[in-house]
DNA sequence: GTCTCATGGACAT
DNA sequence: TGTCCCTGAGACG
């Protein structure tokens, strides 16, 4: 699933396209028509994201929220507010880049200018809002449903804190909540009780960065090591939001064969503003038996809680 | 066409 | 720890 900092660009953009608006808001697929019906004809008045929840707020104090699961995904179009829009979530390819609206598919008339309305609805869409200038149709989603503004409160309160919230003493809730625990850092960076809007690509690379063994316990890092992890997951995450990719690896990683090159090379990199290939965005996720790109050490893939886990056994020594 | 896999999580055991 | 649900794309035949 796009992780939280997908999220986190869908609520933006759902703020940016609908805020003030009134939605009409359909189940196209049917699976959700009860939940749409109680927030048809209303106005959205602001769009917000906690860790990978999405969380719609409509005029009538009731609330769309949508969790993407794996296969969830959004896709919009509409008029030139659209413009910048584009499809978020799952099922793309491990580090594609978002798809961008098209506009002669996404209701323009042939004349290219009009907003012509929303297509008809492609495939099984749970929920579609549209308004005067455009639409969103969602497909997938592993939660989608109204719920009130108490039952959003209990939604956010299961949840540890998020990095790209980053509230003063995020840092030392979340060292707090690594500290108390057995399981291995790994296994607790996926629990979003602990930390909210990491995924599994995130957790890989973030553990590979601050060179730590996957299989440690939360409580045997140190304060210092846990809050340093947090500033890594709040840093990586946030150049998430900015690159709309997953991308942690840094310039130096860039180049043709994804090996570390000179400062000057990377410096290079920087300034043309190019991003790296696809398979130089990331140092140990799906790298398993290839080379480590910073000792040369085979890239070794597990399975922690029923998810692959992928680390450089030489360079995450404890 | 069929199979497998994927950035997740709830629930039963 | 295992099972199930959700959808679509790519590999394979």
């Amino acid at each position: 699933m796009p992780e939280g900092h997908s999220v986190r660009r869908l609520a933006r953009q759902f703020g940016d396209v609908f805020t003030g608006r009134q939605l009409s808001v359909s189940s196209p697929q049917g699976r959700f028509s009860a939940g749409a019906a109680l927030l048809d004809g209303h106005t959205l008045l602001a769009a917000e994201a906690h860790g990978k929840h999405l969380f719609l707020h409509f005029d009538n104090a009731l609330v769309l929220h949508v969790h993407l699961g794996l296969y969830g995904a959004w896709s919009f179009g509409g008029d030139s507010t659209f413009a910048g829009s584009s499809s978020i979530g799952a099922p793309r390819r491990v580090g594609e880049e978002e798809t961008f609206a098209e506009a002669d598919e996404d209701g323009y008339d042939d004349g290219g200018n009009a907003y012509a309305g929303p297509p008809p609805p492609v495939g099984a869409v749970r929920v579609r809002l549209a308004s005067s200038n455009g639409w969103a149709d969602l497909r997938g989603a592993t939660t989608c449903e109204t719920v009130t503004l108490a039952e959003t409160d209990g939604i956010l309160a299961r949840l540890g804190p998020d990095p790209l919230v980053n509230r003063r003493g995020d840092a030392g809730r979340f060292a707090a909540n690594l500290q108390s625990r057995k399981t291995p850092v790994a296994a607790l960076l996926m629990d979003q009780k602990i930390i909210a809007g990491v995924g599994n690509v995130y957790r890989a690379e973030v553990l590979f960065r601050r060179r730590l063994d996957p299989w440690l316990p939360g409580g045997d890092l140190t304060d210092g090591e846990a809050r340093k992890l947090w500033r890594d997951v709040v840093s990586v995450m946030n150049d998430g939001v900015a690159d709309g990719r997953i991308i942690t690896t840094t310039p130096r990683y860039w180049s043709g064969n994804g090996k570390r090159t000179t400062p000057a090379a990377a410096l290079s990199a920087m300034k043309s503003g190019t991003f790296p290939a696809r398979d130089n965005a990331h140092f140990v996720y799906k790298r398993d038996g290839l080379p480590c790109r910073v000792c040369g050490t085979t890239v070794l893939i597990a399975e922690l809680v029923g998810r692959k886990l992928y680390w450089c056994p030489y360079c995450q020594q404890s």
